[in-house]
DNA sequence: CCATTGACTTAAG
DNA sequence: CCTTAAGCCAATG
């Protein structure tokens, strides 16, 4: 049997954990994935992501609560509205109430 | 193999 | 939270 955890994977696993209407940030998955300097990884292996519908990458954003990755979605209104769908407020590309909903893997998952 | 890039983070101002 | 600078690591060319 092959384990191929790719960090890719490890990192789809966690992003599908995440609770609608709740977002984390890439820092916070690496960090969960204990490559807490290769956020930028996180980030990329969200890139690849893309081709799996499994995975909510618009529930991920960046620490300030920056959609900075809307750009790479189909169209850049994309992120912001699929997150308005789950009940979670945009303004000026950023998440309100960023704090509240932040959805931390290591908190949530370790009590 | 070396250089560039990127959906990031942290530190300092 | 904004800006600038530097660090970080994997993928890509």
């Amino acid at each position: 049997m092959k384990n191929d955890a790719s960090f890719f994977d490890l990192v789809y696993d966690v992003v599908r954990l995440i609770p609608s209407g709740r977002v984390s940030s890439y820092g916070a998955i690496a960090k969960y994935l204990g490559t807490a300097k290769s956020a930028r990884m996180v980030g990329w292996a969200m890139n690849a992501a893309r081709a799996l519908p499994d995975v909510p990458a618009h529930r991920v954003v960046n620490r300030v609560g920056l959609l900075s990755g809307k750009n790479h979605f189909a169209h850049p209104k994309r992120m912001q509205e699929l997150l308005e769908q789950e009940g979670v407020e945009i303004k000026e590309d950023r998440v309100l109430h960023f704090t509240k909903i932040f959805w931390d893997p290591e908190k949530e998952l370790s009590l």
